[in-house]
DNA sequence: ACCTGAACACCGTTCAAGT
DNA sequence: ACCTGAACACCGTTCAAGT
C-alpha cells in the first residue's frame, strides 16, 4: 500500500485505520500500537496527561525511549491515538430502537461520562484530524442515524452533532474544573476578606453572592450536582429546538 | 496587609485584585506585575502559548529569567494573570439599555470574540480560580444584571451564565478547530483511500458524506460561516428555553 | 531589596552506531 | 530491520551569591 501520508492522510488517522503496514517477515516486532497505546493511556489514567512522556511509556514497556519512534512518529501521534482509543464508545443497537430524544440523551450521557472517566481527555485539542478517527466518526454516525426519521437537511443535522458533544464535553469540563480535584478550598475568612476588596458598588448584580460567601464555596458554581441540572437543561433546550427545526421543516 | 494565601486565596488572585503590597520604599523595582503580563500576552499573541517561556518574558522586558519570580509566584501565576487581563470586555452600559434577549446575544458575542481574537486562552484551564479574578466577576456580574427582570431564581440564573459563556468559548474553539490554523488538507484522493479503506457498511448514515469527499473536505464540519450558524442556533435554542423559564415562573 | 549565575532535573527528538 | 546510546536544544524552578 502507497504511503497514506503522502494524500495528506495523517499518520495517526493511518494507524488508527489499520492502513500501516506491519510486517510479518523480518526480525519480530516487540511492540505494537495497540500496546503502546495501551501504555499511554494507562500512564494518564494514573497520572494525568503530564505524566505521558515518550521516556516514561517505553520505560513501562520494557524499551528505551527511541524505540518508539519506530512505532509512532512522534508523541502527538501517540496522544491522538491515544485519545482515538479512549473515546470508544459502548456499542449501541443499530437501527435505533428508542425514539430520537432518547437516544440522543443516551449519547450525551455517554460522551459525557467517557470524559468524566478519563479527564486527561479534556486536555487533547479535538480538531479536524479528530474527526477522521474511528470513534469520532462512529459518534457522527450514531448520531444521524438516531436523527434518521427527522426533517432535518443534513448540514442541520451535523450542527445538532456538533452542537450535543460539544456540550457533553464541555460540561464534563465544567463539573471537573468546578468540583474537581483542582479545588480552591478559599477558606470563608478569605472570601470576606476578598468581598471587602472588592466592594459592594463594583458587580452590584454578583455582590450579594459575594458578601454571603455563596458564590465559590456554597451552592453555586460549585456542587457537582448543579452540573447534571445545568446539562439536562441545555440538552432539554437543544432538544425543543430540534423539535421546532422539525416541524418546520413539514412545511 | 496580611499575606492573603494565608486564606486560600491563590497568589494570582491576590495579585489581580491588587493585594499584595508593592512596596514605594527601598530600591525601585525594575519591573510590574502590569509589565510582565503585557509582556506574556505580546508573546503569546505572536508565537501562541507554547512560545510562552519564562525565559522568553523576561528575555523580552531585558532582564533575567529568574527576576521574575519575585513578582510571580510561578509560571501558572502568570498564565492565570494573562487570561485574566485578555479576557476583558469592552464596557458595558449599566443599567443595561437593551432588552435581556439583545443584552445576553452581546455578552456571548463579545466573549467569543475575545477568545477568537487570542486563540492561546482557549488552551488556558478555566476552573474555580478563575472565578475569582476580576473580569470573570465582569461577565458573570453583567450577565445577572441583564436577566435581572426575570422570573429565575439565583441558581437558574447562574446555570444561564454557565451554559452561555460555555457555549461562547466552545463554538470559539471549535471554529478554531476545524477552520483555524490547524488544518488537515487531506487532499480528495486521500479522502477517497479513507472512505475506501472504511468501508460504507460500518458507518451506513455517514458513509453518503464520506463518499461524496463531503465530510471534512467539503462543506460539512469544515467551513467557518457554519459555526456562525451552529452558534446562532444554539443561543437562539438557550434564550427559548430562558422564556420558557421565565413563563414558569410567573406561575 | 532586588537581580544574577550556576545548577538541577527534566523534556522531545536527531542521528549514527550497534546487533 | 529493529533497538540503543549519546547528544542537542530546550524547559521550570532551586538556591546561594552578588550589589
Amino acid at each position: 500500500m502507497a504511503d497514506p501520508t503522502e494524500h495528506g492522510i495523517p499518520r495517526a488517522v493511518a494507524i488508527a485505520w489499520g492502513m500501516v503496514q506491519t510486517p510479518q517477515r523480518g526480525p519480530s516486532r516487540g511492540m505494537s500500537h495497540e500496546q503502546i497505546v495501551a501504555a499511554g493511556i494507562e500512564i494518564a489514567d494514573a497520572g494525568g496527561l503530564a505524566a505521558v512522556t515518550m521516556q516514561r511509556v517505553a520505560e513501562s514497556l520494557g524499551f528505551t525511549t527511541m524505540s518508539l519512534y519506530r512505532y509512532v512518529s512522534s508523541k502527538d501521534d501517540l496522544l491522538l491515538l491515544m485519545q482515538d482509543a479512549a473515546t470508544r464508545l459502548p456499542a449501541a443497537p443499530w437501527p435505533p430502537e428508542e425514539e430520537w430524544q432518547a437516544g440522543i440523551r443516551r449519547l450525551a450521557g455517554e460522551l459525557r461520562e467517557a470524559y468524566r472517566r478519563r479527564p486527561w481527555l479534556l486536555e487533547l485539542p479535538r480538531n479536524q484530524t479528530t474527526l477522521l478517527m474511528p470513534n469520532s466518526m462512529a459518534v457522527v454516525d450514531r448520531a444521524l442515524s438516531v436523527m434518521a426519521p427527522l426533517r432535518l437537511d443534513m448540514s442541520q443535522k451535523v450542527a445538532v452533532v456538533m452542537n450535543i458533544s460539544m456540550m457533553a464535553i464541555a460540561y464534563a469540563q465544567l463539573e471537573l474544573e468546578l468540583s474537581g480535584s483542582s479545588r480552591v478550598a478559599v477558606d470563608p475568612a478569605g472570601l470576606s476578606q476578598l468581598a471587602d476588596v472588592i466592594g459592594a458598588e463594583r458587580f452590584p448584580a454578583l455582590a450579594p453572592l459575594l458578601e454571603d460567601g455563596e458564590w465559590i464555596g456554597g451552592g453555586y458554581a460549585g456542587a457537582s450536582s448543579d452540573v447534571d441540572v445545568e446539562l439536562a437543561m441545555g440538552l432539554e433546550w437543544i432538544i425543543a429546538g430540534i423539535e421546532r427545526l422539525d416541524a418546520a421543516g413539514g412545511a
